[in-house]
DNA sequence: CGAGTCTTCCAAAGCGCTTTGGCTTTTTCG
DNA sequence: CGAAAAAGCCAAAGCGCTTTGGAAGACTCG
């Protein structure tokens, strides 16, 4: 069932048809109303590619995925994933990921931008001066960054965390508790959440003429295992911190069981916090002791994004508005005062 | 730069040019690398849309994201989702997810059926009789299911791995160990891979004249949480078991907590095997105790569904063929003799 | 050498929608 | 009441590609 048939057995025009089911306002509310329903009754829905040639418009979001042999792709991807696809099928849109080489998103973003495969795009993990900015910035597509980069001298649209605000009060917390010495398991320092959050952590510390000190932080890709090395190699320094503060729930396992082989107990020797994106199968009140944490859903986040981003599509938002979400911290046994 | 346009610049028609682009071969070879010549330095791509409206192809692969509040999206998608986007962007095939309700992923398979918004798709996590596959199989479009299903009187591609024969290795193992009681947490039993799973270990059991007992077996979805409740459930009963075979490095986990949390050890009091599917950031040589495991790349599996939906688009591959992959069974610190 | 066969190319007809420009009718209002 | 404005509809021109049905010229071969 095309336009054309439809339109025939009605004996209308195309041009009434389309425009009756599109909404425009030059057409009778009575034959709107009969177009309708002979549309919903024979089940008539309009071929999505032909509508895209004729308008340029795909209906659908684009995500450029890195990819490649040594390239993983994070495991929080499916979460916000799930937020992302939870407005999206509400809203009738699919998500087209862009498979592209690690090293060269440039031309896939160019590709993707230049055959209007996608309404819009989204990007993750930016970094400061982060070049996909800059570049769909300029193709003039539109986007939403799920994270900020920084060193623009533009603005754009983003949805981000108070990453800074939420490792302040970690730390500040800790300090509280009477702990000198601190250290930071970040992510990658490549990244821009993990700058903000070694900045949060670094306020809170100066706040007490606290600092911290070069060998009391690691930045690592989030595994288990980048967890377990980097508590390691704190805590069998000289002068080992007495509380942590790290990026992941993933790398905080690897910190428990690095804190257990050392014969060390949580809180009692080491004080720890770590940030949660909400994964329904790692829970931190599951911890060995329960763990405190920073946390926000990564989860709403996508869903977040995605409704913003079909704002954006619609002309409903537009410029480059900025939004950023508080962070709860949630204290659970994992900290405690510093040991004397 | 459009194919009118190029044609004109080149005194062709646009019929031969776009032969030519097309490797028909009723064009002259002197003119047709004229054409690609000139294509390649004017940087022209054929519009996708155009293309898609002519032929019906969109050089896409589409995948149902079943998606909802209560849905949770399988941490594994993101390892499957590395290997398919690794092949796929080497032949630049793009990857539609489009999410539906997890209840009603019917409509959504029609559509995009009927919209040809995709060349081919992928089924994962199958479950016996799925009716996804008995909709995809009689809408006629390509496709391949990861996993397998059972009780069709059709055949059908899939890729999967031997999941029976993992854990019945396994199982075997363990029997040999002299472990009288097993145990075996499993994931989701509507699922087919679990019943396979535990197909394996009752066939390894009771080759030994042993069973594995209603109170021994547990089935939940795959989450750390799950994992502990399943352990302590088994391992407080009158008669424990001195074995268990566990189908995620995520429950496995919550089985490790739930064995210190009584005060056992491993491989002492409970040996244990777990299934990996390779997760970069979970390591089961990582455990405090190293677990032995049935370890399958599911990323590998993720390439290889893409290369032969490829193949299957473009017709080289036919039929229903089944591919089984072989599991390794490594064997780690985790399992020991059973206790006296 | 002329009929038949290849080879090589082309004009034009789709694919199914949106949108422009215009043409009737009806309504409004001084 | 008549001119101007508004409402409602339509034919046809795209969007940019593929593909059908020829046609012209070059080759083959009895």
């Amino acid at each position: 069932m095309n336009l054309k048939q439809l339109s025939h057995m009605l004996s209308l025009s195309q041009t009434t048809v389309s425009r009756a089911l599109n909404g425009y306002p030059e057409v009778n509310e009575e034959t709107r109303r009969r177009v309708m329903d002979a549309a919903k009754r024979h089940g008539y829905r309009p071929n999505p590619s032909a509508r895209r040639l004729a308008t340029g418009k795909s209906g659908m979001i684009g995500y450029v995925l890195p990819t490649g042999n040594a390239v993983d792709i994070d495991p929080h991807f499916v979460e916000f994933l799930s937020g992302l696809g939870d407005y999206a099928r509400s809203h009738e849109l699919d998500l087209v990921l862009s498979p592209a080489d690690a090293d060269d998103q440039e031309t896939t973003y160019r590709r993707i931008v230049a055959n209007r495969q996608v309404d819009a795009v989204y990007i993750s993990s930016p970094r400061p001066a982060d070049r996909r900015l800059a570049l769909v910035n300029t193709l003039g597509i539109p986007f939403i960054v799920h994270g900020r980069s920084e060193g623009f001298d533009f603005d754009y649209p983003y949805l981000d965390i108070d990453n800074e605000g939420a490792f302040h009060e970690a730390a500040r917390l800790l300090v509280q508790l009477g702990h000198k010495r601190l250290a930071l398991i970040n992510g990658d320092d490549r990244e821009t959440f993990a700058i903000h959050r070694e900045r949060g952590v670094r306020r809170a510390l100066a706040a007490s003429g606290l600092a911290l000190g070069e060998r009391h932080i690691c930045s690592l890709t989030m595994t288990e295992e980048n967890g377990y090395r980097a508590a390691r190699r704190l805590l069998e320094q000289s002068e080992p911190p007495t509380a942590i503060v790290c990026s992941s729930l993933i790398m905080a396992l690897g910190v428990v069981r690095a804190v257990r082989d050392l014969g060390l107990t949580i809180p009692g020797d080491l004080s720890l916090v770590a940030h949660d994106d909400v994964f329904p199968w790692l829970r931190p009140e599951n911890f060995p002791v329960p763990l405190s944490t920073t946390r926000s859903s990564i989860r709403l986040a996508g869903a977040r994004v995605a409704e913003r981003l079909a704002a954006r599509i619609s002309g409903l938002e537009e410029g480059a508005r900025g939004e950023v979400w508080p962070v709860d911290l949630v204290i659970r046994g994992s900290v405690g005062g510093a040991p004397v």
